[in-house]
DNA sequence: CCTCATTCCTGCGGGC
DNA sequence: TGCCCGCAGGAATGAG
C-alpha cells in the first residue's frame, strides 16, 4: 500500500524519467482510471497531446505532473497503483489502465492498477497546486509542516488519535501501516482521545511518524532501476522493518508482549497492549 | 461545521 | 478440487 515514502519514491522516478519529455499519445485503457476527470477520456487525451511535462510534484499521497500548458496531470496510486517506465515493445500487463507515449519514441509511461482505487485526472491551471487537492495538508517531512499547529489542531478534534492521523486534511501521507508504526514508536494507543493529547505526546507521535517514513524512504529510494519507476508498497521496507503492522501474535521488540490486532474503522490496527496502554476514556 | 459509516474494486487465502 | 466468503484499504460522499 503506497503511503508517503512509496509515493515520494515514485515521484523521484517520474522526475528522472518523464520530466522534460513531450507527450505524443495517450491511451485510456480503462475508463475507471480517469473517473475523477469528469469531462471524460477524449478531453483528457486532447489536453495532454503535444504538452511537455515540466516537473513532478507531490503532496501527501497525491502526485501531479505540471505541463507547459499550465495544466497538470494529477495521480493517486490508491491501493495498488504503479507507474512503470517501459520500452514500447514490452507487452501490456493485465492491469494496464493508461499509457503515455512520448515524441522521442523512448520508454512509455504506463499507469497500472489492479484494484482500481487509484486514478488520474487533468487539473486545468493546476501546475502550481491543483485546486482538487488544495484541501490536503502538508506532510510531516515538509518544512511547511508546523508541529505546534498540528498539536493545537489535534486538541480541537473530538475523535481518536489514529483516526486523526489518517485524516489527510490534518496531516497528509499517513496510511494504515505508518499510523500503526508511528503510534507504536510513540507508545500511544490508537483510541486515545485527541483532545487529551499533551504537547510532548504529540511531539513523540510526529517524531515517530517521521522516523518510520525517513527509514522507509531511505530503503525504498534504492530499489528502482532505470526502467522501473517503482512501486506499490514493496519498497523492501515491509518485510524487514515493521514493528507491529501485520505482526499479530509476535512478540513486541521492546517488551516481549504479543502484538494484538483489533478491527477499527473497517480495517486492522496492530499494537502492543503493554507499550500502548488503552486510555481510560478511549474515543471511538 | 464536524464526525463517521459507507462505498468503490479485485486477487488472494482459508475453510469446507 | 473448487467454490465462497472475508479481507486488504484511500478518500470521496452523504447522512446525522
Amino acid at each position: 500500500m503506497p503511503e508517503l515514502p512509496e509515493v515520494e519514491t515514485v515521484r523521484r522516478g517520474l522526475e528522472r524519467f518523464v520530466v522534460g519529455r513531450v507527450i505524443s499519445a495517450v491511451e485510456v485503457c480503462h475508463p475507471r482510471a480517469i473517473r475523477r476527470h469528469l469531462p471524460g477520456a477524449a478531453d483528457f487525451t486532447a489536453s495532454l497531446l503535444g504538452r511537455r511535462v515540466v516537473a513532478a510534484r507531490r503532496r501527501g499521497k497525491y502526485l501531479w505532473l505540471p505541463l507547459d500548458s499550465g495544466d497538470a496531470v494529477i495521480a493517486h496510486l490508491g491501493m495498488s497503483g504503479q507507474f512503470l517506465v517501459l520500452d514500447p515493445a514490452e507487452p501490456d500487463g493485465p492491469h494496464l489502465r493508461v499509457r503515455f507515449s512520448f515524441s522521442d519514441d523512448g520508454p512509455q509511461l504506463r499507469f497500472i492498477d489492479q484494484r482500481t482505487f487509484g486514478g488520474l485526472a487533468l487539473s486545468p491551471g493546476g501546475a502550481e497546486l491543483p485546486q482538487e487537492i488544495a484541501h490536503i495538508a502538508p506532510d510531516v517531512l515538509e518544512d511547511a509542516f508546523d508541529d505546534t499547529r498540528f498539536h493545537e489542531a489535534l486538541r480541537r478534534r473530538r475523535t481518536g488519535l489514529k483516526r486523526a492521523l489518517l485524516d489527510q486534511t490534518l496531516v497528509s501521507g499517513v496510511g494504515n501501516i505508518y499510523a500503526d508504526e508511528g503510534l507504536w514508536l510513540a507508545k500511544l494507543h490508537y483510541a486515545r482521545a485527541t483532545e487529551t493529547m499533551r504537547r510532548p505526546e504529540s511531539q513523540r507521535l510526529l517524531d515517530g511518524v517521521r522516523a518510520v517514513m525517513q527509514s522507509a524512504l531511505t530503503q525504498g529510494g534504492t530499489s528502482f532501476d532505470s526502467l522501473y519507476v517503482n512501486v506499490n508498497g514493496e519498497s523492501g521496507y515491509f518485510e524487514r522493518s515493521l514493528e507491529v503492522y501485520g505482526r499479530r501474535g509476535e512478540p513486541c521488540s521492546r517488551c516481549g508482549t504479543l502484538i494484538r490486532r483489533e478491527s477499527f474503522m473497517n480495517r486492522s490496527s496492530f499494537f502492543c497492549p503493554t507499550c500502548q496502554r488503552r486510555p481510560r476514556n478511549p474515543h471511538w
